[in-house]
DNA sequence: CCGCTTTGCGCC
DNA sequence: AAAGGGCGCAAAGCGG
């Protein structure tokens, strides 16, 4: 496959050809070259700094390596170790996003790093790799997840204003000037007020509202809802319902929908990589936490729906693939993992499966989660004892890995932080290291498969981006808008990915491909768990709906 | 006045 | 009923 390496020149772009043959073109002439060159792997320091121009001007790339993050997992990944003659300059550059004063900067700092020694050099890592197919893998999912999330801020997720609106209205009134609550909120500070017998109350300060709350003879130390929920008094009822709705105002009310769902697409800024265990972060609109309150506003266009997918267990299942645990993949098997492990006689309920699953993922100690994961780890022996030694290494300051390669970071500052964290003077006699150590080992032992988790997600992404993109391809050209259009039809033109959620995925699609659509979701998982554990016999079904509204799934 | 931290709560 | 991992965000609070 070509590996094309693009380089600003000022105003211009270098084409740095795989025989070394270097060309340029002007930089509004970039998007006819790519159109033009299918199935190249296009190199480049950042995704966030090439392709929204490109897909602005109609352009969608198959293929691509972002050299950032590259640079990124392989700093990190015991698959590569510690590379003295990476630029540290890779480190330090930030991704961009539309409207960013560092896109017009004339000092852009990627312009003073070297992209094509930098990919000589990245090259060079994998060759030497020990585990170049998993590494090699990883890079190209992480690259191939940069491509999906530009895409996605690009297209956006249908999102309705009246609805939303709507739906805000309903609940606490129309809405009000800037500054002033909307009226049911008004009415219930009243409540809360009288409740309290403080007239000049402001529920919204914690500090003053737990202050009220102590002088009416609440033995509260917070003010948190789960707090709230345990005591009988006439204030709990209003302040709690004041809170949700305070909230949801806060959160995902009209300044929300006036910043974030323009134009009727909610496009929040996808941050691929922005977590350390490979997760992504997402930037502005709290993306990683839309409300099922406002989800019914989320609604596919006229003549469209939407196929949303998430994957049941996603933990857990991949735990059972990388520690290669047979008895754990036949619980798995079963749509219900839970449900698999009750089956098979490992514990008595649904609930108690699910909270040792959990305690073992998570490092649960107490309770019912402390109890159940021994009774676990004689029947998974395998799945248990590879989170158990992912504990044990990040306990003792070790460095753990996902499954293709990234790298847990190194404890030290972290270690600091997590002392500060628990808000603890340090003792004499090392208790509160002792601590750090077992929260550090408690990290790491959610880092393995929370991370592999997020490969496994990577790769799905990936491979069902191309399924969508070859889908609208075959019925575009045969169908109604036939072969002139073909050439033309706009990633939003056909079937596209529209969300993403760390295991759930929404496709925004004509509704005619909408059958279509829903079997290369699950081909796309397939293909997922095979890059990821061969044939070892460990299943990801999906749960799948089609529907008009993102609140009718599930 | 700004910018940082804390609090509380939404999501997986 | 809460616990155990990972996040982002808004408002209030606070220090400079």
């Amino acid at each position: 496959m070509d590996r094309v390496l693009l380089r600003r020149r000022g105003d211009a772009v270098a084409v740095h050809e795989a025989d070394g043959t270097v060309t340029e073109v002007p930089a509004d002439g970039l998007p006819a070259l790519v159109r033009a060159r299918a199935g190249v792997r296009w190199v480049w320091d950042d995704t966030t700094r090439w392709y929204p121009a490109l897909l602005a001007a109609g352009v969608r790339v198959e293929r691509c390596a972002d050299l950032r993050l590259c640079a990124a997992v392989l700093r990190r990944s015991p698959y590569a170790g510690p590379d003295p003659a990476e630029d540290p300059g890779w480190a330090a550059l930030e991704p961009v996003t539309a409207g960013d004063p560092a896109l017009f900067d004339l000092a852009d700092p990627a312009d003073a790093l070297d992209p094509v020694a930098e990919d000589r050099r990245q090259q060079a890592v994998l060759a030497a790799s020990p585990q170049r197919a998993r590494l090699g893998l990883l890079l190209a999912a992480e690259s191939s997840g940069a491509l999906a999330a530009a895409e996605m801020t690009h297209t956006g997720m249908p999102w309705r204003a009246d609805v939303h609106d709507r739906l805000l209205t309903g609940l606490m009134g129309p809405r009000p000037a800037a500054g002033m609550r909307p009226p049911v909120l008004e009415e219930l500070a009243g409540e809360v007020r009288a409740a309290l017998g403080t007239p000049d109350l402001n529920p919204d300060s914690p500090a003053v509202l737990l202050r009220a709350l102590q002088t009416a003879g609440l033995p509260v130390e917070d003010t948190r809802s789960w707090t709230l929920e345990r005591f009988e008094h006439p204030v709990v009822a209003p302040l709690l319902e004041y809170k949700r709705l305070a909230r949801l105002l806060a959160a995902n009310g009209w300044s929300w929908l006036d910043t974030w769902a323009r134009g009727g697409r909610f496009r929040p800024v996808y941050l691929p990589g922005g977590v350390v265990t490979g997760r992504w972060a997402s930037s502005g609109g709290g993306a990683l936490s839309v409300p099922v309150q406002v989800r019914p506003a989320a609604v596919a266009d006229d003549g469209w729906c939407l196929v949303v997918a998430d994957v049941a267990q996603l933990e857990p299942r991949v735990l059972a693939g990388m520690s290669g645990d047979t008895a754990l993949a036949d619980a798995a098997r079963s749509a219900d993992l839970y449900a698999g492990m009750v089956d098979a006689g490992v514990v008595a309920t649904r609930a108690e499966a699910k909270v040792g699953v959990l305690g073992a993922l998570y490092g649960g100690t107490r309770g019912e989660s402390g109890r159940m994961v021994p009774r676990l780890a004689r029947r998974y022996p395998r799945a248990i004892g590879l989170v158990e030694e992912a504990a044990r290494a990040g306990e003792r300051g070790a460095v753990v890995s996902t499954l293709l390669g990234r790298g847990s970071p190194a404890p030290g500052a972290a270690w600091a932080e997590r002392d500060a964290d628990l808000g603890e003077a340090p003792e004499p006699g090392g208790r509160d290291s002792d601590r750090a150590r077992r929260a550090w080992g408690r990290f790491t032992r959610n880092f393995v498969v929370q991370g592999t988790g997020a490969e496994w997600a990577l790769c799905w992404l990936a491979d069902l981006r191309n399924r969508l993109w070859r889908l609208g391809e075959g019925r575009l050209g045969k169908g109604r808008l036939g072969d002139a259009r073909l050439r033309d039809a706009r990633l939003e033109e056909r079937p596209h990915l529209a969300f993403f959620l760390h295991d759930e995925v929404v496709v925004h699609t004509p509704a005619g491909l909408a059958d279509d659509v829903v079997a290369e979701v699950r081909a796309a998982a397939g293909t997922a768990g095979r890059l990821l554990f061969g044939t070892f016999p460990v299943d990801f079904p999906l749960d799948v709906a089609v529907v008009r509204s993102w609140a009718d799934a599930g």
